[in-house]
DNA sequence: GTCGTCACGGTTGAA
DNA sequence: CTTTCAACCGTGACG
């Protein structure tokens, strides 16, 4: 082939120079090609152009006269190429065959012919190309091949072998593109294949040719030719796709002000379920509803556009960064954590391998809490009893009216404002710090919209030493927004932190942990990490910022000492060495997040310390990786994969869920680290729980069905006022267990398994860059080497969602917290619980969590419980063992043999609210 | 050896 | 008129 090339090349070479007149496309009578007889060996030198001109330029398809130039084989033909010869001469006398009959009224006389013919049409489409009518009478087989003729000639593309004879210079010279592949055939780069080769290829492959002989014979890329073939399996065509232009608008403006009003009606909306209501209100269609993207894209640009508009002066801002940070909980997260102060100097800003403390929820109508000064520093130190602290966990807490006043709270819209209670009571957002001012707040309450602010000169900021540019240019606004959340924290921190507070609230710690309910789990603070930890905060040369609750890899000596009493040696990157904690009802859970790769065994007696039931558990089969509930969560997680098909195995090991270059580091590592045991999981219902992808942008809020529907009660829990029907994994996975469920939110998973994500920690910047990890993926398994899942558990009551994270032994991270102080509120008062809350004044009145307990495991019948007020706990937890605290299983209202008497956070739940 | 997948560099056409 | 962008293309490497 490379001959005929060279003769190809060589002869347009010697052709007369193309006249300046644009030379016209050929797309000669059939007549024409079918009488040459080397139509067939110029494969080589196929002209997509032609073939293009015929596929998107009719204007030039059929236009006789052009000479053609047939170009002979020179060289000794090979086998190959004599069949292919014959094959594609097969072909278009097929064809002509075909059409003559057709046009003769003679396609009863050849049935098989016309249905062969027909075939053909079909897969070419023609009709869908130019509009023309069905192909599905011979009637219209022939009046669309006549139609064909005026616009780009069934001739021509039949003959587009032809195309290849024919070597227009300025055609060919003008054409980029071309290349001539492995197999010898010169192709249009981007352009694509002639409509004979799509022909062919479907020929040769009904009659039974293997792709990869069609490939060689018609020298065609074995890709390619996969490629039209399923493409003709799935939809019955051959013909290209559409290329170029633009699909048609969705966002229309009706849409725009839907989705905005939808968001702004409920702002914890998120946008697939926006999207799902645009589809149950009737604004859109199926075919034309706007991506979650472009929902997302629809509530940024609102954000944005209303930020700048209260100041003109803002246009000339660098805003771009913000604009790049769309209402995104993760990616706010990345960015709060790049701000000063508020992550160490030598952490590096992704949430690779990190607890990210900051938890923010774009409500807008509640506000957002930004962990406070006080919050981070009893992330390192159980709270001070004279403080007047709210919340100790990593994550954030919504703001209440209960609310403590230590917080910063981000607020207004989405992520473009930030407001601060803090102690002055002063509230600034994003546009306020570009142009600065600031909003003052009304007793500290957010109330956006209400028209409780006031607009006061940024001179007028409380925060002592704030020092703000009064510039309004350049990219003022995340500086200033770095600049302010680091200030408030360093300035508010550094007053706190105070050896006694730490040792005041560390003995009330041990006296709460001395009087501990039997029942209900007390996490332990282990003193010598109390220590390391206090140490942390209050030592500036082992922590590279002690407001920070990423700790950088300058752990105390303590610390390590601690590692190493556990069996476990640092081994590696520094990067991802945390430290947080979290703070679950009365206990204080102080938790060391390590990388579980960076540490090796010293000693593979190690393992974890466990109950009795625990241990028993361990016995128990492992969560299957791959269970039916996992489809339709993983059927979610099909947005993020890239590939299309193949990543709908429904499997959801650890890896599934990742990218390739996410496994391959995790593989990469897997020298460091031992391949973890398998998980094992206790769970009650010997269900397995619906697998959770943290990596949603939607934060996988598809419900999975259950493989073994449990038995509903009456006591369902109320959906929201809206609600749609499916979530899009139910949607794909119809169930039985889901099929009265209709009525529920998609948040409702009151009788769906939990949701639940397991996964092998893995530290990977481009999973970071997935937006995925919205508290951590840290594991704290300090006392394993084992290469550690993580847990999390999905507790949804109605439209409330709590995330819960085990990170290790007894080591909790929650999530939405407020979520789950509302519910413990709503289930007050109570005895043993808000005794417990009453002995630490902190917590009063400031809508911290603690009237919540977690019911420890005492035993495999033990299951804790967890629910929401309005008399309806309808959700048990049954645990889970092995690596990880608890697995997830929520069933409804006290399943069978489950009596709510026996925990007391259960019967807590149970009293009816005051 | 086969085949599905996907990154890549390219083209196209509507906005 | 140019630019942008998102669609599509075939190839070829990869597993």
């Amino acid at each position: 082939m490379a001959t005929d090339i060279l003769n190809v090349q060589v002869k347009k070479e010697s052709m007369e120079p193309p006249s300046e007149d644009k030379v016209e496309e050929t797309a000669p009578d059939i007549a024409q090609i079918v009488d040459k007889e080397n139509i067939g060996e110029t494969n080589s030198c196929d002209n997509d152009t032609v073939t293009s001109n015929n596929n998107t330029e009719d204007k030039n398809g059929d236009k006789p006269g052009t000479p053609i130039m047939v170009i002979s084989p020179e060289g000794g033909n090979t086998a190959e190429q004599l069949q292919r010869m014959i094959q594609q001469q097969y072909l278009v006398n097929l064809l002509q065959f075909q059409q003559s009959m057709l046009q003769q009224g003679q396609v009863n006389q050849a049935p098989s012919l016309q249905v062969q013919h027909q075939t053909l049409l079909n897969a070419l489409d023609f009709t869908g190309k130019s509009g023309e009518t069905s192909p599905d009478s011979t009637q219209n087989v022939a009046g669309a091949v006549k139609e064909r003729k005026q616009n780009r000639s069934i001739e021509g593309e039949i003959g587009s072998d032809n195309d290849s004879l024919v070597f227009d210079d300025e055609v060919y010279s003008n054409v980029g593109g071309r290349n001539i592949n492995q197999y010898g055939r010169e192709f249009t780069n981007g352009r694509p294949l002639p409509d004979h080769l799509r022909v062919q290829i479907l020929q040769l492959a009904l009659q039974g040719i293997r792709p990869c002989e069609i490939s060689r014979q018609l020298q065609v890329s074995h890709g390619c030719v996969s490629k039209i073939l399923n493409r003709y399996r799935k939809t019955g065509s051959i013909n290209p796709g559409q290329i170029g232009g633009s699909k048609p608008k969705v966002t229309t403006p009706d849409v725009v002000s839907r989705v905005r009003q939808y968001k702004m009606e409920n702002p914890q909306m998120f946008a697939w379920e926006i999207r799902q209501k645009l589809l149950a209100d009737g604004i859109c269609q199926e075919k034309n509803i706007p991506s979650i993207s472009s929902i997302n894209r629809i509530i940024r640009d609102k954000a944005i556009l209303q930020r700048r508009s209260f100041d003109g002066s803002l246009k000339d801002c660098d805003t771009t960064d913000m604009d790049d940070l769309p209402l995104d909980t993760e990616r706010i997260q990345r960015y709060m954590i790049s701000i000063p102060n508020l992550t160490g100097n030598n952490m590096t800003p992704s949430t690779e391998g990190t607890i990210i403390p900051v938890q923010v929820s774009l409500d807008t109508a509640q506000g957002v809490l930004v962990p406070t000064v006080n919050m981070i520093r009893q992330q390192y130190s159980p709270p001070i009893a004279h403080q007047q602290t709210s919340q100790v966990s990593p994550t954030l807490m919504r703001t209440s009216p209960k609310q403590s006043p230590s917080s910063i709270v981000i607020q207004g819209i989405g992520n473009d404002a930030i407001k601060t209670n803090e102690n002055a009571q002063h509230v600034f957002t994003v546009e306020d710090l570009s142009r600065q001012k600031f909003v003052s707040e009304n007793n500290g309450h957010l109330q956006p919209g209400v028209g409780t602010s006031q607009t006061v000169d940024i001179g007028e900021l409380a925060v002592e030493g704030m020092k703000c540019s009064s510039s309004p240019k350049s990219d003022l606004n995340r500086h200033n927004l770095h600049s302010v959340i680091s200030h408030l924290i360093t300035t508010q921190t550094a007053a706190i932190m105070k050896e006694d507070d730490i040792a005041a609230q560390q003995l009330q710690y041990q006296n709460e942990a001395a009087q501990g309910q039997s029942s209900e789990t007390i996490i332990e603070i282990d003193p010598e990490i109390n220590d390391a930890v206090s140490n942390i905060t209050k030592n500036p040369g082992t922590v590279s910022n002690p407001l920070s609750p990423i700790v950088s890899k300058d752990f105390s000596p303590i610390v390590q000492r601690k590692f190493s009493s556990e069996g476990l040696s640092i081994i590696s990157s520094p990067q991802t060495y945390t430290v947080a904690s979290d703070k679950i009802g009365s206990t204080v859970p102080v938790t060391i997040n390590i990388a579980p790769y960076q540490f090796e065994s010293s000693s593979k007696d190690n393992s974890p310390q466990i109950s009795p039931a625990l241990s028993s558990s361990h016995s128990m089969e492992k969560h299957p990786q791959t269970s039916p509930q996992s489809v339709g969560s993983n059927a979610r997680n099909k947005s993020r994969h890239r590939s299309r098909d193949s990543s709908s195995s429904g499997s959801m090991s650890p890896t599934t869920n990742r990218t390739k270059s996410v496994e391959k580091k995790a593989v990469s590592r897997s020298n460091v680290v031992p391949a973890p045991p398998a998980a094992v999981t206790y769970d009650k219902y010997a269900g397995t729980p619906t697998m959770y992808d943290y990596t949603l942008p939607d934060r996988g809020l598809g419900t999975g069905p259950a493989p073994t529907p449990r038995p509903q009660s009456g006591n369902s829990v109320k959906s929201h006022s809206w609600h749609c029907p499916q979530s899009p994994a139910q949607l794909s996975i119809p169930s039985p267990a889901l099929s009265d469920r209709s009525g529920t939110s998609p948040l409702d998973l009151s009788s769906a398994p939990i949701k639940e994500s397991r996964r092998e920690i893995l530290k990977s910047p481009a999973l970071s860059d997935k937006g995925s990890l919205s508290v951590t993926e840290e594991n704290s398994e300090k006392s394993t080497p084992q290469k550690v899942l993580y847990e999390k558990n999905m507790l949804i009551f109605s439209e409330n969602e709590v995330e819960i994270i085990s990170v290790g032994n007894n080591k909790w991270v929650v999530r939405n917290e407020s979520q789950l102080l509302s519910m413990t509120h709503k289930g007050k008062p109570d005895g043993q619980t808000e005794t417990q809350t009453n002995k630490r004044p902190s917590d009063d009145e400031s809508g911290s969590p603690v009237g919540l307990k977690i019911p420890k495991l005492t035993n495999g019948n033990s299951t804790p419980m967890m629910g929401h007020g309005a008399n309806t706990v309808n959700s048990s937890v049954p645990l889970t063992n092995g690596n990880m605290i608890f697995s997830a299983n929520v069933s409804v209202d006290s399943p069978a043999g489950r009596d709510p008497k026996s925990c007391p956070v259960l019967q807590n739940m149970l009293k009816p609210k005051t």
